[in-house]
DNA sequence: CTGAAAGCGCTTACAG
DNA sequence: CTGAAAGCGCTTACAG
């Protein structure tokens, strides 16, 4: 009844039982050759008994290869990770991977990741060094990029969205719709690639529309909540004049909003708030958010996708550029 | 220049490199005895110039050990997800492992996760199955639940929070402070014990303040902002009158918000909404959120630790509940 | 269709 | 302080 309670059966105990050879276990386990329906039967039988699972170690030793991917983060936190998260999980699991889950939050970053610990690695924006990505492309070894473009000279895949095209409609749309003319762009972090294409897009609206780029409506906010509202807070403060705001993402609009609210400044009639990336959260905010989509969990699907077309040194794209969407609701003034 | 393109370096060859046996580099990068500082001198320049990295899994193999935790879930979603998952990692990293994450969306629950392949298991709530959670305890495989009570034959250390007492103190305002009485509570997804013990915390505060129970107002809301609405529209419908609305937690709470005002009822003036966890987005939504602040990130880092005491053999609570403290916003009516 | 044997890359008694 | 050897639990040519 009680099964092995101490040592786990190996393969040897499974093969005594059934009388074959563990070579055969092997080769039901895996079907990796024929076995004589018979043989199949016993050995599936001896599996069952002992409750066999294989020693995932061990298999990693003689195959070489780990059925883990390694996920490399700055931090972890934010409405955009859930489901990132969750479309890198879907499609994995799919293919046969685990995921092992690196966050570098102040931690140096090491090399130590990868090489023989996962058998292929996403890297979010900003958590891997330029010199960590050339080691790990001298030595051959899969990465794909997440809103990160690699080093001319290491052209592993990548995988973003379209972050430039997607911020100017939404500032069109400010503009034409709503005849807004000072908005004020709320960069997120440095080491997010996305966010200077999203102040292009910003910037080629403006332009288009004749209306000049000032300095002062250009500010640093962040990717989250507190930071963006305090650089509000301050704008504030600091006297600037704005009708409208358009944060690094739907946190960083959340916490535009309230900052606003608490300035008492009405959203969207005193101050239309955009955001991008349509985080799950954000049609639930006050007032809804009028954002940018980004196909989050395909995001996730896509490097994956990309990661294991490397693993199998199939032909894969350089560059995945995933469609945005204008989502209008409230927040712009809208009804 | 160019390290071992190929295969990368193994122990044996930094033995030849440096001139001793495969057993004195061991013993250097395990600190595992004592080795001449000279001897010591010479493997580790062998290794910096092989730039050698033990192969895990050989060492898993013969140490039977992995040095990974496994995180079984659900889903990957919600505000409370990220600030739980960090503060497993960092606790995790601080003890020296990786996590491995198993969503369980949509699968058939398998006793395959953990065993070899994992030290030890996280399990959140509804992630897994009792007969499970049996096997584990019979083969004596470390594991600690998240929100969720280990079956009794099975005592298995828990973490969660103080929710009986938050949910108390929370409706305990609302009456006392705001003079409400039809108080709805939304129950969170079944799967879920922190919700059943949050109703009891309603149901004792309205006891305590003479009102009786209505289980009209007592609906299944789940854990996330769509179903919260939907219910929340669902009940206005049916023409049940209520003044304020108990969400099953912080995530429900956006989505009741965001439902009453397109239902043009106003939040707090014309029906209070409040909370549960203080999830980070919370403070920022409109109007922000009362709520009860559950330490999330220490819940996390509190299992890592008595997952590792088990781990190691040593003494470990049975049980442990964090604390849990009213957080006074706007929502409730409160300026 | 099946088995004997070598080997994956480490660690650890056991000797010295 | 150090080395030779066995062993962790699998897989896979190689034979038959």
């Amino acid at each position: 009844m009680n099964p092995q309670k101490r040592r786990p059966a190996t393969i040897i105990e499974v093969a005594k039982l059934a009388n074959v050879s563990p070579a055969t276990i092997s080769r039901v386990l895996n079907r990796t050759a024929v076995v004589a329906p018979e043989t199949e039967q016993r050995v599936r039988e001896a599996i069952t008994e002992l409750g066999f699972i294989p020693h995932p170690a061990a298999r990693q030793l003689v195959l070489n290869r780990t059925n883990l991917i390694g996920v490399l983060l700055q931090e972890i936190s934010g409405a955009f990770f859930p489901p990132m998260l969750r479309g890198i999980e879907a499609e994995a699991r799919e293919a046969g991977y685990n995921l092992l889950i690196y966050s570098q939050q102040n931690e140096k970053p090491s090399f130590q990741f990868g090489e023989h610990s996962v058998d292929g690695l996403i890297t979010f924006a900003g958590s891997i060094q330029e010199t960590d990505i050339r080691r790990y492309f001298e030595r051959e070894f899969p990465v794909v990029l997440l809103h990160q473009t690699p080093p001319q000279d290491c052209p592993y895949p990548f995988v973003t969205v379209e972050n430039k095209l997607g911020a100017e409609k939404l500032i069109d749309h400010l503009i034409e719709v709503h005849g807004l003319q000072r908005i004020v762009y709320l960069q997120g972090p440095e080491s997010h690639e996305d966010s200077r294409w999203r102040e292009r897009g910003y910037r080629e609206a403006l332009e288009a529309h004749q209306i000049a780029f000032d300095s002062q409506l250009l500010i640093r906010g962040g990717f989250d909540e507190e930071e963006a509202a305090s650089a509000i807070q301050k704008l504030i403060q600091d006297g600037v004049g704005f009708d409208a705001v358009f944060a690094g993402d739907d946190d960083a609009a959340a916490g535009v909003i309230a900052a606003l609210n608490q300035a008492g400044r009405r959203v969207p009639d005193d101050v239309a708030v955009v955001g991008f990336d349509d985080v799950p959260i954000s049609r639930f905010i006050t007032p809804p958010l009028t954002t940018v989509r980004a196909p989050i969990e395909q995001i996730g699907r896509t490097a994956v996708q990309l990661l294991v077309k490397q693993m199998l040194n199939q032909p894969c794209e350089n560059k995945v550029l995933l469609p945005t969407e204008l989502v209008i609701r409230h927040s712009c003034g809208c009804k």
